[in-house]
DNA sequence: GTAATAGTGTCTTTGAGACATTATCTA
DNA sequence: TAGATAATGTCTCAAAGACACTATTAC
């Protein structure tokens, strides 16, 4: 009956325009030498949030709120840890795109890996079924709430919003639509009144994220 | 750091059009005498889901899967149990009106409770917060999918359903803006070519769930 | 000038919501 | 007959997607 918890972490950022996860590779059985989330023990009196928060600190070295992260899902099936009853309670976080991967302490083999090729490769324990979920629930977040936002700097440009979407997405999005419906959607974003040359071409205003957490109408991903 | 995995369900269902949750009296302490979500420990070399669908089975006589189970989300705050550290992993199930509400074991103060009186009075542990939380799942549920269904009886009519979307989300809609919609959304409904007139008025056409699991488009909530 | 991106507008189609109308049963 | 619900249609508005066009920078 009594059982180790541990949490587990998809983080998402966007690195060369391509959605990238980070991952640990491990230097110890089971799995040793394989990729996997990083993750750890609940300690005691902890929050599993709290747990979240203070693992995705000790990987990427970022600590307070500029990350964002929710709960993902529960996975205890029996048998997925071989060293005993480990039930971890998976966390999302998407992230900005971050100074140094290997920021942390014990993460000196740590990475940003681009998510299809992570799929594509045997991950350790039930880690492929957890970064799967996390890049589904990823998706959909992007439908139906302003958190597209949270992969861009504190101002960004409609353009570089829209590589955020097309990276999660995976599939190209007419730009002009796309600024129109961002641009339109009510507490979506704000104007800084300042603008940028940084993506080329005629300048384009610099945004900040709103404070709606729902978009009304949603972002459908059409396709 | 070893923890007490316990499973609680929120298993909502519909009664004389209104939405209403299973609960059962605490006989002991802690919490003697409140209402509480029904669950229980998680035993050994057990799934978490497959804990769920026993609980589910226990409190409610229900086998097998004539009802929708899935998993909502796992609470762990320190302190949420008196007596020691306990997460417990709450699952959200919906079923159709079901014969007798006391048919398991020892459920026999188990009973069907309006939703929003369940909410407006006290209830055991952290089971107000897993309450509201099941309950905006299962609104959002009936936008995107065409879990509505799981409400209802093996055929039904369109009337059925739209009393069905009218108790859980709270407000009235228009019945033949309703009727044109779900008839026309590929998959979610098959026609089954009989009729009733158990709801009075002409005969009405008796569906069965399709099997789509996603409705395209989404049935929005409107208000 | 060219090349690039920013931003706006226009057209068509689709669906949502309001609501009229006809159809088919029971009492 | 009246009264109920079933099922379809009509109208208007909002939004999506396709895509033309103008604006503003760097070179």
């Amino acid at each position: 009956m009594p059982v180790s918890m541990t949490v587990d972490l998809v983080i998402f950022t966007i690195r060369e325009q391509r959605l990238a996860v980070l991952l640990v590779r491990r230097g110890i059985p089971p799995y040793q030498g394989r990729w996997a989330l990083p993750g750890g023990f609940v300690e005691d009196r902890e929050d599993l949030e709290a747990a979240a928060r203070r693992e995705l600190a000790e990987e990427t070295g970022v600590h307070a709120g500029s990350v964002h992260l929710e709960q993902l899902r529960t996975y205890g099936r029996p048998g997925r840890d071989p060293r005993g009853r480990v039930v971890t309670v998976a966390h999302l976080a998407l992230a900005p795109d971050l100074p140094a991967p290997t920021a942390g302490s014990d993460a000196a083999h740590a990475a940003w890996i681009p998510v299809d090729e992570a799929l594509g490769s045997k991950l350790a324990f039930d880690h492929h079924e957890i970064l799967a979920d996390g890049l589904e629930r990823a998706r959909s977040k992007l439908e139906y709430s302003p958190l597209g936002t949270a992969f861009c700097p504190a101002t960004f440009t409609v353009n570089e919003l829209r590589r955020v979407y097309e990276a999660v997405w995976g599939h190209e999005i007419d730009p002009r639509n796309f600024h129109r419906k961002v641009t339109r959607s009510t507490g979506f974003l704000v104007d800084t009144g300042e603008r940028t040359n940084r993506d080329g071409g005629r300048p384009a205003r610099l945004f900040r994220r709103g404070d709606v957490h729902l978009l009304h109408p949603p972002l459908l991903r059409g396709e």
